[in-house]
DNA sequence: CTGAACCCTTCCATTAGTGTGAAGGTCAAT
DNA sequence: ATTGACCTTCACACTAATGGAAGGGTTCAG
């Protein structure tokens, strides 16, 4: 698919496909007039990609990670240099510490809202009597 | 304490703590000299700012949902006005979203991790015999 | 008193991720 | 053959977060 229907599949704009493709997370093939085909399973992959932006992973970050998530993963193993896999525990790790901060935080708000809604429950009771 | 005290105790540079000074998310008091002064609970907020910050969330967000992740609580609630809450149930669930992303992503980085190292322990095996 | 180590403010620079627009090529349909 | 939708590259600009320097006070120790 042509990168327009890409947008519009995954909710990227195309300045932004064209981005990701300058970082070197997307590589379409071209054209014979030069436009870029995307297949199928690229779909997919700029979620992932747009996702872990969102959650304020960097494209460089991204990058290396990458390989790791296409399914199947067994096909990939074949990289026998030790480098990677410290890059990939360090990021592991860096995830979990910032699921961990965000857990805790999401859970202090939804403490809060209740406490409003409690709070809220009282004077609405109050207001009715 | 003045800022450089913080910012040791803190690992955030003097410069950082500046800056979230002027995006509101702390408001130290000054001393006759100018100097700011920090209070002793300042440093867990300042943490907390940090984690998010790296989290991928940004100072103003982190501004919105600040009255809700100071201990305890149950003081701040007198505020009966409904676009708070609105406010705050939308970014709870936006931090869900971002930690079911990080932790699908990181889950894969695991799996692909192991993989590795079963791979790489069959090689053991042959070069071992 | 002087130097070191703080602190202040005010700029300017950089990077990443985006938005946007210009100037032009391709292509299908009218 | 022209129109309109799509594509190309290039470029300029913005915001957020951060680093850093310049120029100038304050405090304290020697």
């Amino acid at each position: 698919m042509r990168i327009g229907e890409l947008s519009k599949r995954s909710g990227v704009p195309a300045r932004m496909l064209r981005y990701y493709e300058e970082q070197g997370l997307v590589t379409p093939r071209r054209l014979d007039n030069g436009y870029r085909s995307y297949d199928e399973h690229l779909v997919d992959r700029v979620g992932k990609i747009r996702g872990l932006i969102d959650a304020g992973i960097s494209t460089r970050i991204i990058g290396d990670i990458l390989p790791c998530l296409d399914r199947p993963q067994t096909i990939v193993v074949t990289d026998p240099h030790p480098e990677l896999r410290e890059v990939l525990l360090q990021e592991r790790d860096r995830m979990t510490q910032k699921i961990d901060i965000l857990v805790q935080n999401r859970d202090s708000i939804t403490r809060y809202i209740k406490a409003m809604d409690s709070a809220l429950g009282v004077v609405a009771e109050k207001t009715a009597s």
